[in-house]
RNA sequence: GGUGGAAUGGCCGAGAGGCGAGGCAAGGGACUGCAAAUCCCUCUACACGGGUUCAAAUCCCGUUUCCACCUCCA
């Protein structure tokens, strides 16, 4: 069996194609002008679920991930993103992304996300998409502009709104903004592969059509079709890329090839904060690292998003964090009194849930079954546990790290010894209440006080 | 207006037509000098109105409310 997963185009639960035993998987990445927020990081899980549970089903993955460094453009200034941010903190546009792209690795990392093969930048493929936008207007598929921007002639792909289920007539008012006709397009829906510089000094290269810039869809035909081999069998996104990014994606790339160029189209919900999507303008952007800095496990996150399926929405609470980081704590107390295993077997009802679109839920569920059966012994336990965290990535086979203790720690600690020998109750709760002020956790048994971090 | 979803107890959330998942919080108990941790027990819900069926949270029709997308978005 292999992973079988809902296709937003064929609006069904699908198997996983693969070439020759590899699946080849696109992700859409972050555009790298800001820190990515705990709801793109749900995204990013995504894609590592998916790759696990391929790989746990015996199968290879080759798996790119882009970063967007140029031509996103921000509609609120009708400036690209990346510079507009330049803007802000006053420094070179690459700096920035650089900056920012470093600190998406390290989110990935802390969340245990096993990194893709290649993470293209945008910036370093012009070429790619030049090549690619020169290929669109020879086959008909594109135009240049009176003001030298190139369009996507949306009319040209007659499967165009497939993914999403819009309809190029219904799309006409643009019924959210003002609609404003710019009177350089042909047609409403065509989208620019290629605007000219116009003022714009940083971030612009030459092109047949003059210097200038790539529009933000083309990167991800461009990357994908080159770094996987001209087809892409899983291709992973944010709901809200669906429409338009997908759906122009997806004509570009089919354009080019003259095939379907993705086999599965995948999307992960939105993360709710408080009710609302999280984002910026709400006020209820959540990063990563607000969460180490309560003191979660960041990994407790990612047993929050594993608790919930991947293609639900999902309310996000500071509550449920916590929570999960005292499971994931108990998980990987008892797993270190069952014992590891060296080897470690196959589980097929683990196996058959993640293999039954990422049913990652049912998972979490079977294992606090499994934790609490009293008829299975505790290798069992053990196998069962450490065999989905290979998907789940959990970390549950480690030690509590253990950080040094301050002297101060260390002296109090001491003391409070010394008072419970003496039976000073008083002094023993109140130096207790200083150590847990501190992060630390007593627990008093019959052999003496033992601590641990919270 | 178009499009894609959702509605389950104090809260979060699984649900396959057929004895009411699970978690968190709360209350009670065991253990403890008192706690913490751990273990045991308790708390019986499916938006509304119809319909199909021996049987509906689940299927069908309608209604209401909510979320998201409609050329920024994970």
């Amino acid at each position: 069996m292999v992973l079988s997963i809902y296709d937003t185009f064929s609006r069904k639960p699908s198997a996983i194609t693969s070439i020759n035993g590899t699946v080849t998987m696109y992700c859409c990445g972050p555009t790298v002008y800001r820190d990515a927020h705990v709801g793109n990081l749900r995204t990013f899980l995504l894609s590592d679920l998916i790759a696990r549970t391929i790989r746990l089903s015996g199968l290879n993955v080759e798996m790119i991930q882009n970063i967007t460094d140029v031509g996103h453009m921000s509609d609120d200034f009708q400036e690209d993103k990346m510079l507009e941010q330049s803007k802000k903190e006053k420094i070179d546009p690459f700096d920035i992304a650089r900056k920012y792209e470093e600190r998406f690795h390290h989110d990935l990392a802390n969340l245990n996300i096993i990194p893709a093969q290649k993470y293209p930048r945008a910036s370093e493929s012009i070429e790619l998409m030049l090549e690619m936008i020169s290929a669109l207007i020879h086959k008909g598929s594109a135009y240049v502009g009176e003001d030298g921007t190139v369009y996507f002639d949306a009319q040209s792909f007659s499967g165009y709104g497939q993914i999403s289920g819009n309809r190029l007539e219904s799309l006409k008012p643009g019924h959210r903004y003002e609609y404003v006709e710019d009177g350089v397009k042909k047609f409403h829906a065509d989208w620019s592969l290629w605007k000219p510089a116009g003022d714009r000094k940083a971030m612009i290269w030459d092109s047949p059509w003059g210097p200038g810039f790539p529009g933000w869809h083309i990167e991800c035909s461009a990357m994908s079709l080159k770094f996987l081999h001209g087809h892409i069998n899983v291709h992973v996104g944010g709901i809200d890329l669906r429409f338009p990014h997908h759906e122009n994606e997806r004509a570009q790339s089919n354009s080019i090839t003259g095939t379907e160029s993705v086999d599965l189209w995948v999307h992960g919900e939105h993360l709710l904060f408080e009710g609302r999507k999280m984002s910026k303008s709400a006020g209820n952007v959540v990063l990563l690292d607000d969460v180490i800095a309560k003191g979660f496990d960041p990994l407790a996150l990612r047993l929050c998003f594993l608790e919930n399926r991947y293609r639900s929405q999902m309310d996000l609470s500071w509550q449920s964090i916590s929570a999960a980081h005292d499971t994931i704590k108990r998980w990987r107390n008892k797993i270190a009194t069952w014992g590891t295993t060296q080897r470690i077997e196959i589980d097929p009802t683990i196996l058959a849930f993640l293999e039954n679109d990422l049913d990652t839920p049912r998972v979490t569920t079977y294992l606090r079954s499994v934790e609490k059966d009293n008829n299975l012994t505790d290798a069992q336990k053990a196998n069962a546990f450490l065999y989905a965290d290979q998907v789940l990535g959990l970390e549950l086979s480690r030690i509590q790290i253990v950080q040094e203790l301050t002297p101060e720690l260390i002296d109090i600690l001491e003391q409070r010894e010394r008072a419970r020998s003496s039976k000073n109750w008083s002094l023993s709760d109140e130096l207790r209440l200083r150590l847990e002020n501190a992060g630390l956790e007593i627990s008093d048994s019959a052999s003496g006080q033992s601590w641990s971090w919270r």
